[in-house]
DNA sequence: TATGAATGAGGCTTCATTCAT
DNA sequence: AATGAATGAAGCCTCATTCAT
């Protein structure tokens, strides 16, 4: 999340501790401020808490973010950011349209999963009414070329004969979104109501495989499913 | 939700014109923390807030609750209780097996769509890593019976030939909802971000639509799908 | 400023040291930040230091005042309070028009000069634009009332041939007032400039003569003045 | 307020584009702070609000004036410096005494009023019990001379058998200072007690009016009173 | 001479909770 | 069973000031 690049004033401030390196102060701020919004919401974050996690004070949070809120707002930004680009790594070109939907699948569920701090971030976010997403244009940017790849995936998929015409990618992406976070977001409740433990490897392994299966057996044409799904 | 029936203590109450009504008090607390939690966490809803709502005040918050954390555990139990009862109505029984699952889905989609204070104090709990919910006997107790109409219904239609056979009802319950659950719970993020109002009634209809029919490709064998969703 | 009627309450109060007494917290802190307001201003006065010196606490602002700015308001009010109700036993009915003019800007000068607090709140008051002043009513009725003593006056001397015909009252009040006002909101830079004490007993009774003779030389016809005017 | 005037330093400063030109940051430095403290008082003015007013820095604040108590001090005397020699420019000598007096007075008035700025920072001065003039060797200086003028003319009406023998100029400087002090001073709050606009021309001109006569009745022989004053 | 980054102390306010009646 | 008054701890934020370059 803060890859540094080398400066001669970074080095200073490396060998010394505590020298001045205002990008670095930012973003080991947004850093901190991200987990313990993740963890505590927005109006559970101790303001108290992220100062003593960080290098610096609370005065430099207030001096860099203004407020509780604007801290808040950057961290969320950070959070998208961070997964975006995470997202950006995918290729699928090079598979058939039902092997790189198989592998979009699977990716979203993976990359959801060990981005917790994010899915808890949008949890959050949404418990505020989506108000303060609303306001950054920043993730407004970032999120405008989030379903291209599936897109061109979906429309590659149906001129080659695999998928079903007639379905919007943006309603792929609300399921496939709406399986992978599910499994993130309401883990805690549905493992304490059914008493075992989504988490583990084998029950993720599962859930993962059924997710899958799930979209296909959506999309593409029955005659087209791979053997292991038919 | 708070349906009050007549008792001697409250004809009495009624009759001196001091309110004098334990269950109608505590209740009514209930009610407005309810709402309270809902819609501003555990840690963001204001005792004050809630009080200042009530009909009594913030000395019989304490004198019933205790402290703040118990009145949000007795405010989730209500959530869950109000829900399960409301799910207790549904009758599958007099359906064909596709027909019974596709108006469980719809009757799931719908149910939560419209307890939005519910679904939002499901993911407060999750946010919460679901503590309270694990500490109430209550809610578990009233889950324990929560997939059984699924479960009846799956076996019911796999001796019939309509179902693939193999399946698990609790999965099947994860995956109908996770569906269902974040269509009201990310609704804000995912309308922000795409920039247009997923609540609107006809946008919620093709959801619905689309809900029901992914989940009748995953359950029922091709051959015995509806028209409409072959 | 603060005259208790004695009650039981209040009885058990003073007793014990104590106990809940509403308008006795209420108007001990009014003093206080009275005092402190004078001293200080509005932003120099400090919620701390106005606590500490209460008999009750820094959270008990709050809970009767809401903010600073409340509590402010309030103790505005409640100068402008006593002043006037100081005022109110002012009787000049008894005395000839000429005497009780006299008599009231003695009064006036004196008055002022004893309550140096309402002088310099109402200075800050002014430095702050009257903002809080506008907004109370209390202040707006009490001051309704404020110059009908000099209006009646006025109007018995014009009929009795000793004063000028054709002045406003409103005017020498302001004129009474800007004397009367100047003399204690000023003092300290006059007498640092002049290098001259203006507080002491002599220069004072002098000023209060000047300012009397200025008054009466304005408003008294020349062959009613007395004697030792003319 | 500041005036430049082109200096060698400052035209290497506009030829090399750096701007180094002490003298003239320090008055900018004043011409900022004296609005800032004039318009929220020594407490209430904040050193970012006037370093960012500033065309330099808050670093170069600290640099000049050492802290904000010294540059509010500096503030101060550029107050009494402005309005000393505005006074200056006063021209009485060819003038009848008591047309003189009369526009001495009506100077006066015009000055104080259009000085707010000065009459601002001199209340708050008040308000500090004069504490910083009380420090300023400039302000003793300045005002050394500032009641010479008044001297010199009311000893020349008397002369003249214009004048009343006997009076002090510097009790007559005192009369004339708080009618016309308190014009501006007071205008908020007497405005909003007797809820009219004493700021308007036409107000303004009549208050100038009684002023004059106030002073004029008080100082000169009745019968050499102007016909208007009668 | 000049600047942006950094700071510690202290300011105002809010919170869940308890007390006295 | 019920209420308004009271509280201590802690929360967010701001201030004048200094440091590193």
């Amino acid at each position: 999340m803060s890859q540094e690049t080398e400066t001669p004033v970074k080095a200073a401030a490396a060998a010394t501790g505590r020298v001045q390196d205002p990008d670095g102060t930012r973003q080991n701020i947004i850093d901190v401020a991200l987990r313990e919004f993740a963890e505590h919401g927005l109006s559970g974050a101790r303001i108290d808490e992220i100062a003593a996690k960080t290098k610096s004070s609370k005065r430099m949070i207030y001096y860099y973010f203004g407020d509780k809120e604007g801290l808040y707002l950057r961290a969320l930004e950070a959070a998208y950011s961070v997964v975006r680009s995470g997202e950006a790594e995918l290729d699928l070109d090079h598979l058939s349209p039902v092997a790189a939907m198989k592998r979009l699948v699977e990716f979203t569920f993976d990359h959801h999963r060990t981005h917790e701090a994010f899915i808890r971030l949008v949890m959050i976010e949404n418990i505020h009414h989506g108000d303060y997403l609303r306001k950054s244009d920043v993730i407004q940017r970032l999120n405008a070329a989030a379903i291209d790849k599936l897109d061109a995936l979906y429309e590659r998929g149906v001129a080659a004969g695999d998928f079903r015409p007639g379905l919007a990618s943006i309603d792929l992406h609300w399921q496939i979104s709406a399986l992978c976070f599910f499994n993130v977001s309401n883990r805690a409740t549905f493992s304490g109501i059914f008493q075992q433990d989504l988490g583990s490897e084998e029950v993720q392994a599962a859930l993962r495989g059924r997710t899958v299966e799930m979209v296909l057996r959506y999309v593409v044409i029955p005659e087209r499913l791979p053997a292991t799904q038919a």
